[in-house]
DNA sequence: TTGTAGGCGTTATCAA
DNA sequence: TTGATAACGCCTACAA
């Protein structure tokens, strides 16, 4: 239905009754000094009455550069991800960059499909929230030459901090909700927790794994460790605060504690990580690990573009940004 | 750094001695019939040996099309958008379609310039999430003859549900916390209010209007208007139940309520809308109006793509989704 | 300051 | 079934 066909270069020049190459370097604010400023005039004046627009495929082509960058998005329903989107937008836009977006965790082949649209549409780096370890095909794009910097939560400062904090108030059996190990947060974050439990001299206490960042696996593990525990076969019954890798798994935890009658903060603490939006208005306003989403993001974009553009070193550097703890109401002393 | 250069279609016809129209041809599925299977095999074989990848930008500029989809998002930050972005890849998707987003809430400018960028990308068409109502650029969009096609939520049979859900409960005053005027949905969510309880033949309560989607709205609204019925401006004594044209404005309530010391449901009940994430986990869970988030993505895009098929009407069609009534705790019998 | 010619990687249209 | 040629819309030397 498109009913108005495109208005091309090639339009306008004769429009106008100069050479097109005018209206290029009209267009460029590169080269606009290039041509005089009555032709500049003309040239804009006539290019908005017409509604004409440069065509990206074609200067694209032509220039070889894209200006685009491939963001890798696990799943865009998880908290985390927007404000981390945000600041890859800002940072992007700085130098007139621009995010083109796709969803991993659709179906098994999403990411190769993904990054072959990506690789076709010819962006010109990657930004990877989130990767899981080791996949091949981030390997593959490490070969195609791309550029994979990374900005990241220092991990293993979070979980210091959780630790700490549950140390501090007397605890001494602390357990780790433990992400999926595929992921490099699930498995910095347990490697934090343990690193942590060491540096207080407390024995590592139960981790227990979920294959997925999600309330239900937080539920799920909690639930089946406490009925084990019931069964005698673990001793729950000396587990007095949890640390978990992610506050949806801490939620979960919080269910399956309510489940079986227990009180949170009184019987049990709990420490959540990433400090997601709306925590305050639960029902257990949770404690949590609050890393810097958008930085991280706008980081990752900067460090992208300082490379594209060529500053030595970028294109492997890694940025860590510290954690913050936010306390609320899931963690108290331990039961006397 | 990009140390491999990319391999064009000519590098790949010079190391199989063929012509580059035959590799055309076994890249396309609509023409794969017309070389001999030997030859597609070779062609695959070699593609995926060089690493080649068509250039989209030379397809794009070749056919004229770009099989891309501009979807403006005014806030990705708001938990409705991530799954009705979804739907909208996923309808997309089925024909081959891909969206290219942009987020309209940065700055003032942010919607024209995303417009711009997504017309010199040459999307084929539009999918607009929560319009602002008459906007210029809006207008603009249409002049150009591109498709706006519209799923949306049937936000009166949502507000009805509501109202008659507090009416039998037994509220007669019943308040509605409005959106921004200058929002499709807050104006119709305002008049499905309106047209609710005349239905029900009942005085229009109070409309209390927020600027934003936001908590703090919300919270400044109701907190407002108690304080002016206690200096005897207003009859807040009456309301006894709450109407919020969306969630996050009646989690503010929720909280503007119990800062003056007030309970929900004993004293107020509260409705919200869309049914975020995460509300059953809510200090007072929220009973909600849901809305079919994903649906609504969903039939956007097929209805936008059955428009550049050329299907007749498609283009004007409006696709209207039913809501569901969400019982959680906020809402209970009006105090006696 | 402006015009000219050639090329970017594909696809479409003929011709072989 | 394959090959040749001319677009597609823009940019970049280089020439005027």
């Amino acid at each position: 239905m498109k009913t108005r066909k495109n208005v091309t270069i090639n339009d306008l020049a004769a429009h106008l009754g100069v050479h097109k190459s005018t209206i290029s370097r009209a267009m460029t604010s590169g080269r606009r000094h290039l041509i005089s400023p009555e032709m500049l005039d003309r040239v804009e004046r006539a290019a908005s009455e017409l509604g004409y627009r440069q065509n990206w495929a074609a200067s694209m082509l032509s220039t070889g550069k894209s200006k685009a960058v491939g963001v890798l998005l696990p799943d865009i329903t998880n908290p985390v991800f927007p404000p981390i989107l945000r600041g890859i937008e800002d940072g992007l836009e700085l130098d007139g960059y621009f995010p083109i977006m796709a969803d991993t965790s659709r179906h098994p082949q999403a990411v190769r499909q993904a990054v072959d649209r990506l690789l076709s549409q010819r962006v010109e780096g990657f930004l990877i929230a989130s990767a899981t370890l080791a996949d091949r095909w981030l390997e593959d794009l490490r070969n195609t030459g791309d550029l994979l910097p990374a900005a990241i939560s220092d991990d293993a400062q979070g979980m210091a901090l959780a630790v700490a904090h549950l140390v501090e108030l007397g605890h001494r059996h602390i357990m780790h909700l433990s992400g999926p190990e595929s992921l490099s947060t699930g498995l910095a974050r347990r490697n934090g927790y343990l690193a942590a439990m060491a540096h207080h001299d407390l024995p590592a206490g139960p981790v227990l794994l979920c294959h997925a960042y999600s309330i239900e696996e937080g539920e799920r593990a909690v639930a089946e460790y406490w009925s084990k525990a019931e069964r005698g076969k673990a001793e729950a019954g000396k587990v007095t605060a949890i640390v978990a890798a992610n506050d949806l798994l801490a939620l979960g935890a919080l269910q399956a504690l309510k489940a079986r009658g227990l009180c949170v903060p009184q019987d049990v603490s709990v420490v959540g990580h990433n400090d997601m939006p709306w925590l305050e208005q639960m029902a257990t306003p949770l404690t949590s690990i609050r890393i810097q989403h958008y930085e991280i993001g706008f980081r990752a974009a900067r460090l992208l573009i300082d490379g594209l553009k060529g500053a030595p070193g970028s294109a492997q550097a890694t940025v860590m940004l510290r954690s913050q703890l936010v306390v609320r109401q899931s963690t108290g002393m331990p039961p006397p």
